[in-house]
DNA sequence: GTGTCAATTGACACGATGTCAAATAGTGTT
DNA sequence: AACACTATTTGACATCGTGTCAATTGACAC
């Protein structure tokens, strides 16, 4: 395994991430997370090639770190419709607190670099499939409203779930954690099910 | 009035516009700005101390020609708690489009610029005193759910409505506009009455 | 020792914002 | 006509962050 924990790589990957995390993905340049890894500016860029790749690696080390397959198959396993709606709920809404940094510092590149619109793009694809996946849930169980199809319904859970809705309830609303996951599965249940 | 149709002022504003809503707000630099309005990019600096306040006077400018104020006192108007919310929708909804490339440029600079993140600030905060109005008016005529209150209510409308959520659901989701108004009313509605 | 690989060092190009000073209209005033 | 006043232009420059390049150092293997 060529991937030690004190590997260079591996130092600047978890700097990155710290400095993503504690800054909220806000101003962090190639400089500081050379500084943080305590290497040189020029070593970041002998590993990554551009920072819009750093910060995609990034993600996929904080994926690897935090076993999200293992997280998700976790949530697939409830059974029934509503359960199995909130059991993914629960999963990515623990997830984003972890990823908020990187995913504030890869939105803000989207624009500018079509590497990090593609990862970002990829990430939320993935997302989506998780919602999806619970959409079908509640439909087998005859749970799904049926004013709408699965694919509109999945459509607004994508919405609902979204990382900037966690902002904005976790920070421009000051809501805490827990709150935002008893109202997401509140919205999630009045917009998809029956009754 | 010093504030006439043919002001380099106003060439400025209605060209930053221009580039800002065909660009859905990427990368629109000075010197674009300036080559459009005809004028030498140190010109934009003679009537705007930077790229800041250029986008702030630009929303102003938006703001201006579309009579916001007119068209948020229409949505008062209406009679009745739900007529009140999808009135309120309705308008909120229609004047996103006009505006979203500033939103998006102005939500950019949030990160960097001080001034950007408080005039960002006060329009949101401008949006959720209409969320506020809105359940206040759903309050009055007994129709909003009692397990939750005002606060809680209007930050979650505040939330549905966002920026954000209309960036998804029109750009990423591909939804139609008038789809996304149902939609919103449907959810809105879901989320806050009872029954 | 000699190669080899990782990392350092320092310089530099580039693009964008923002600043500055001098030159140049264009407009009216007397 | 000469004058002043204002807006605008022109071109140079500082700054900051990304990304590139080349020469050098240090460690470890054979």
């Amino acid at each position: 395994m060529s991937r030690d924990v004190d590997d260079t790589r591996t130092r600047i990957l978890n700097a990155a991430w710290q400095l993503l995390e504690q800054g909220a993905g806000k101003g962090v340049r190639m400089a500081d997370v050379a500084a943080l890894a305590g290497v040189s500016r020029q070593a970041v860029y002998l590993h990554f090639p551009s920072r819009a790749e750093l910060l995609i690696e990034t993600t996929r080390h904080i994926d690897a770190m935090h076993d999200v397959a293992g997280r998700l198959a976790a949530s697939r396993a409830a059974t029934g419709g509503l359960a199995r709606l909130e059991a993914f709920i629960d999963t990515w809404s623990g997830y984003i607190p972890e990823v908020h940094g990187v995913c504030s510092a890869l939105l803000a590149m989207r624009d500018t670099d079509a590497a990090a619109a593609a990862a970002w793009h990829d990430r939320m694809a993935a997302v989506r499939e998780g919602c999806a996946a619970a959409v079908a849930a509640l439909s087998a169980d005859g749970m799904l409203r049926t004013d709408i199809d699965g694919d509109a319904a999945t459509d607004i859970l994508w919405t609902l779930l979204s990382v900037r809705n966690w902002e904005h309830l976790r920070q421009d609303c000051g809501w805490p954690q827990d709150r935002y996951v008893a109202a997401m599965k509140d919205l999630a249940r009045r917009a998809l099910t029956t009754d």
